[in-house]
DNA sequence: TCACAATGTGTTTATTTTACACAATAGTTA
DNA sequence: TAACTATTGTGTAAAATAAACACATTGTGA
């Protein structure tokens, strides 16, 4: 698999010859997956070993195939990855600088993802890929720590608007493992209890009448995300906001 | 300064022959350049004579070139149509679906940008490049349509998290001129009274102690966007949010 | 059966947003 | 020069939203 990861193979030299197939400027796509698991916000890395960056993390990224969309491809990168093609996915922004990449000039587009890490744990074969939490994400190769930062305000910010966050939990949720995720997320404290009115008010949770099991205090209930109900109920709150 | 354009050749054959200089992928940038005149939000567009879209407009746009950084591109391609160089500017982002251009496979960076018109009317020699009323833009040549609604999204957004607006106005304003702009940007109507406290509550606006001349009414007094006590108050208030 | 740890639940207060009307001013016209 | 017109400048009350905050309940484990 590292050959399809342009940040990621053997040699300088590998590198130039590869991006000079692409003349003058060539165009890879960088993922920034994002997981969740035992209360924190993780992300996903790969080892980066070529000798300007001697084992530090990047991301995930491929070059880009002149026959695929930009989507497709971070779709591609992805599967590759995951196993997975029903994720959540979306662009953040081009970068561009002339020297962020040793091998020649290659533009990348940053794109974000979340994976419900649950569903992922076996996929990861590859050692050289571990989860990191986003806390202690620093000093990445190439200019990853920029688009590292960039997608994870992206995220930030979004998942204030809209109700992205389903996406990195199980399908059958308590109310404290949404809060927990919100907080990671955000990087703040939220009060209880405003939290769980404001969920509620938004009315797109449905209450599954089961409760947890083996914890060891009084169990939550079990929640479900209801699309339907959220596509039917969006346009009366604008925004989630905390 | 047609030659510049990757949009805007003569033929597709010339475009082709440009394209395959850049093996496999190439990459342009695309600009939308919004204006603000007679009380209207305006962008600016350049007439596309290629074929296949024969007479319909597109963005400006041009290829990267391979020692440029995104954004100096974005920049060097605004002094091109402008002969400004101290323009509001943002890359929104990419866009790269494989049949996009006619000419072969080009993935394009979008950026929008702020200009005066004021100050720029004279700069405007080619007569093939025109400034259109926003709401009457439509059928934009190859995925400019597409391109456009999503800055102008973007612009709509922004503007109501930071003071872009200023960029757009002359260096003195009434606050009806502001407000003009406001509403021609997000295309509601706002609350005069209303809109009066928001702003000044920001603390941001400098009083000149001057007032409208040539108005057939009572004149209004004149501000100015201060940036410095913007940058100093900036944390008190969150988003401008109508 | 007792201690522990976390759940579930409402109300009050503060803040923000919305709705709304009238006197003052400069220019224009009769 | 008086009256007419169009637009400025200004404040308050009501409604909606957000923030702060405490206690009884439930299941686990010692």
């Amino acid at each position: 698999m590292k050959e399809n990861n342009i940040n990621h193979v053997k040699s300088l030299k590998a590198v130039q010859s590869e991006v000079q197939i692409y003349n003058k400027v060539a165009l890879s796509i960088d993922c920034v997956i994002f997981g969740f698991d035992e209360n924190k916000l993780k992300v996903l890395l790969i080892r980066s070993d070529m000798k300007k960056f001697h084992s530090r993390w990047s991301l995930l990224g491929d070059l880009l195939s002149p026959n695929e969309d930009l989507d497709e491809a971070a779709y591609r990168i992805l599967k590759q990855r995951t196993g997975m093609d029903d994720l959540f996915l979306e662009q953040v922004q081009a970068f561009g600088k002339v020297s962020r990449h040793p091998g020649g000039r290659v533009v990348t587009v940053a794109y974000y993802s979340l994976i419900n890490v649950m569903n992922h744990k076996l996929q990861i074969l590859d050692n050289e890929i571990h989860w990191h939490d986003v806390t202690a994400v620093k000093e990445l190769a190439f200019d990853h720590q920029d688009i590292f930062e960039t997608c994870l305000k992206r995220l930030q910010k979004r998942v204030q608007e809209h109700p992205l966050g389903f996406s990195l939990l199980p399908n059958k949720f308590s109310l404290r493992e949404l809060q927990n995720l919100y907080e990671a997320i955000l990087g703040i404290k939220l009060d209880r209890r405003n939290f769980r009115k404001k969920f509620f008010s938004m009315d797109f949770l449905v209450d599954l009448e089961e409760i947890e099991t083996d914890v060891p205090h009084r169990p939550g209930k079990l929640y479900q995300f209801d699309y339907e109900k959220y596509e039917k109920n969006k346009k009366k709150w604008s925004s989630i906001d905390f």
